[in-house]
RNA sequence: GUGGGUAUAGUUCAGUGGCAGAACGCCAGACUGUGGCUCUGGAUGUCGUGGGUUCGACCCCCACUACCCACCCCA
């Protein structure tokens, strides 16, 4: 077995029952959207590589060296090349879609939401994978639609930790900051540069790397030693301009009337480029080094720096995996069981049990057929361990007396039924288990 | 991209310079169409890959690869 194909680096299958889980958890999580009036986004999982340059940044990490991207062999030799990339997060993509699709042009603000895979060429750790999945959402709109509003910002916010909440994820801690705007971000950008000129060279190696590529990566430093000084360095809340200051009151303003609990972090620091003013991270303890479970914020200037019409958003991504992962701390794994195992017995009886199987399943009984070639022992023996609730022995004595046994495997109880009645009375017992 | 750890059966893991192991799981049987418990039997490994040391290497040495953890970055 040493030479076998299998899953590439970074990327993982997910088996039952770990499958369902997964299942269940989209599905509340959809119907948790629905009750705000978000719906389904399907984007595709390759962009033009162009998309993600101009949105999340090209001095990014993500962008400049963490990108799987390749050039369109079918496009090579003509005068229209063009790089192809696996997307690595989902809002370029719903905003390039946006723009598209002329969705301003749809009454109200567009509420939006996707689930799906994102890519990302990094070393695999813990909670870090190549191939990871993000439940994100984006409310995006004209300003005339209320798309500034910091009510909007709040909302997002609110449905967010009532969905941790819906899902059973305890103990989260959702950290706030502004990162300003246009306008206030590059005076606040020089006064940060100016400071770190006399302080980063007693600071930790990637920190006065940081202090010349990306300043703003200084205040997310963790080395101790290193934190008296960045706690005297400038706060970006100073320089917040007067428009930035007040939607963000407002923001905080809102969520403490809704008891929405929240911690200020004038440094946190997020990845890409688009994010203006709001931006926040919910955490949890469970996860070791990679402790971020949702990532988000505003983005007003996206759109036109993508071609589009002026479009301020917000938007968050939950990293799924994550999610599942701070589930399994707290609760155990339920596996899928069928109703009932049919064991047909002796030659023919295979088109019996496929004939009876129907008849339960369209009746939504869970069905899973042996096969005739069994002995009634090994078919009992197998029904037990897939953990059937029942067993339905289906030979020629039955086929020919319309009266079949029906096996309750728990207890061990076997009745005869009538054909018309097995799903009455397997339903009757699930309905009473339940 | 950098550092540390790990690599033996399907799974979780023992193990010794001299025949490859356990538990669980899987398969079969304990007289005909009745499971769970029990008993008996069985299969599965190039001991991650490639070199080296040695009479002899799963074990010692080197390289590579993969995985895990951390840095970095982020979901």
């Amino acid at each position: 077995m040493a030479n076998l194909i299998k899953s590439v680096r970074g990327t993982r299958d997910l088996l039952p029952p770990e499958s369902e889980r997964w299942n269940d958890l989209e599905a509340t999580v959809r119907t948790w959207f629905r009750m705000y009036g978000f719906q389904e986004i399907r984007t595709p999982v390759i962009e033009d590589l162009q998309l993600f340059r101009r949105s999340v940044g090209e001095e990014t990490d993500i962008v400049s060296k963490e990108m799987f991207a390749w050039e369109d062999r079918a496009r090579a030799q003509s005068e229209k090349r063009q790089w192809l990339a696996l997307r690595p997060e989902g809002t370029a993509g719903v905003v390039r879609a946006y723009i598209e699709h002329n969705m301003w042009e749809r009454p109200g603000l567009q509420r939006l939401y996707y689930i799906g895979p994102q890519f990302r060429r990094e070393r695999p750790q813990k909670g870090r994978y190549r191939q990871f999945y993000q439940i994100g959402a984006e409310v995006i709109g004209p300003s005339s639609a209320g798309s500034e509003s910091p009510a909007v910002d709040a909302e997002v916010l609110e449905m967010l930790a009532s969905m941790l909440d819906r899902i059973g994820i305890k103990g989260w801690t959702l950290q706030l900051n502004s990162v300003g705007c246009a306008k206030d971000l590059p005076k606040y950008l020089e006064v940060l540069r100016a400071a770190l000129k006399d302080v980063a060279p007693t600071m930790c190696a990637d920190c006065q790397r940081r202090a010349v590529t990306n300043p703003l990566r200084v205040l997310d430093c963790k080395v101790p030693e290193d934190q008296p000084k960045i706690e005297k360095l400038p706060r970006q809340s100073d320089y917040l301009d007067e428009g930035c200051r007040e939607h963000f009151a407002e923001v905080q303003k809102i969520l403490t009337a809704l008891k929405v609990s929240f911690v200020l972090n004038h440094r946190l620091v997020r990845g890409f480029d688009y994010y203006t003013r709001t931006a926040f991270e919910f955490t949890h303890g469970a996860l070791g080094a990679q402790n971020a479970i949702v990532g988000g914020g505003r983005y007003d200037g996206l759109s036109e720096s993508l071609g589009g019409p002026p479009a301020p958003g917000i938007g968050f991504a939950i990293g799924e995996d994550r999610l599942v992962m701070t589930l399994e701390e707290t609760r155990g794994v339920s596996a899928e069981h069928p109703d009932v195992y049919i064991a047909p017995l002796g030659p023919g009886m295979n088109i019996q049990a496929a004939l009876l199987a129907r008849e339960l399943r369209y009746q939504m009984i869970v069905v899973v057929t042996g096969d005739e070639s069994f002995r009634l022992k090994k078919s009992l023996e197998t029904a037990s361990k897939v953990g059937a609730s029942f067993a339905l022995i289906v030979g020629e004595n039955e086929v020919a007396s319309g009266q079949f046994a029906l096996k309750n495997l728990a207890t061990g109880e076997q009745v005869s039924v009538a054909r018309g009645e097995i799903g009455a009375s397997v339903k009757s017992f699930l309905k009473s288990r339940a």
